[in-house]
DNA sequence: GTTCTAGAAC
DNA sequence: GTTCTAGAAC
């Protein structure tokens, strides 16, 4: 199994299984939550940007990418339509949501169990966000974009993962997503992300 | 995934 | 002295 599949798991891995196997037992704390047979789509409990979703599968043997086959492939398309469905549904009167400002992919190396994909917004404003995990999580190649996934399913039927690789991505030194500008500690990446439009 | 906190960095 | 990071959590 993929996912926290290695050793002994914990009870707060398991939050998604959870909301997977019994949805409507969380209505209430969520109550924008988009429910259908394979797919739900969550608000992210610690959200690492303005609009950060969780788009979780309700196949109980997808932990994590490792577990994904080319069977999977339809069902990930789905759990796209899914997100932008949610994208649709919060886009402001007067304009579009524009789905570049928007990263739409998996962790590498999850935490929680049961395949969920981030839908999150590019300007990483939150409180929520608060080290350097955090941070290159979502910005190096430990994230990887659906349309990556869906391509390695296509052309070798797995995704491979190597977790020395991927941990290693999250130890790199913190860099602006626009500029690539190296930024040293977290309150000084705030401060520059929060003006940073990634020119020169 | 988060919380807590020791001690590094400044 | 304060800010900030990074490792433990049975």
């Amino acid at each position: 199994a993929g996912g926290g599949g290695r050793g002994s798991r914990h009870g707060w891995q398991d939050v998604l299984v959870q909301k997977a196997q019994n949805p409507e037992r969380f209505r209430e704390e969520d109550p924008d939550m988009l429910v259908d047979d394979t797919t739900i789509v969550l608000k992210d409990m610690y959200p690492k940007a303005r609009q950060h979703y969780l788009v979780v599968s309700r196949d109980p043997e997808l932990l994590g990418i490792s577990d994904l086959r080319r069977k999977h492939i339809p069902h990930l398309h789905h759990m796209q339509k899914m997100a932008e469905q949610r994208l649709s549904a919060v886009k402001s009167p007067d304009g579009e949501i524009a789905l570049e400002r928007f990263r739409m992919g998996f962790h590498t190396l999850p935490s929680l169990c049961q395949l969920h994909l981030h839908v999150i917004s590019d300007d990483f404003d939150s409180v929520c966000l608060k080290h350097k995990k955090h941070w290159n999580s979502f910005t190096t190649p430990f994230f990887k974009p659906l349309a990556e996934v869906v391509a390695r399913l296509e052309e070798g039927g797995e995704v491979a993962v190597n977790q020395e690789e991927a941990e290693g991505y999250l130890k790199w030194d913190l860099r602006c997503h626009r500029c690539q500008r190296g930024m040293g500690k977290i309150p000084q990446l705030k401060e520059h992300i929060a003006h940073c439009t990634g020119g020169e």
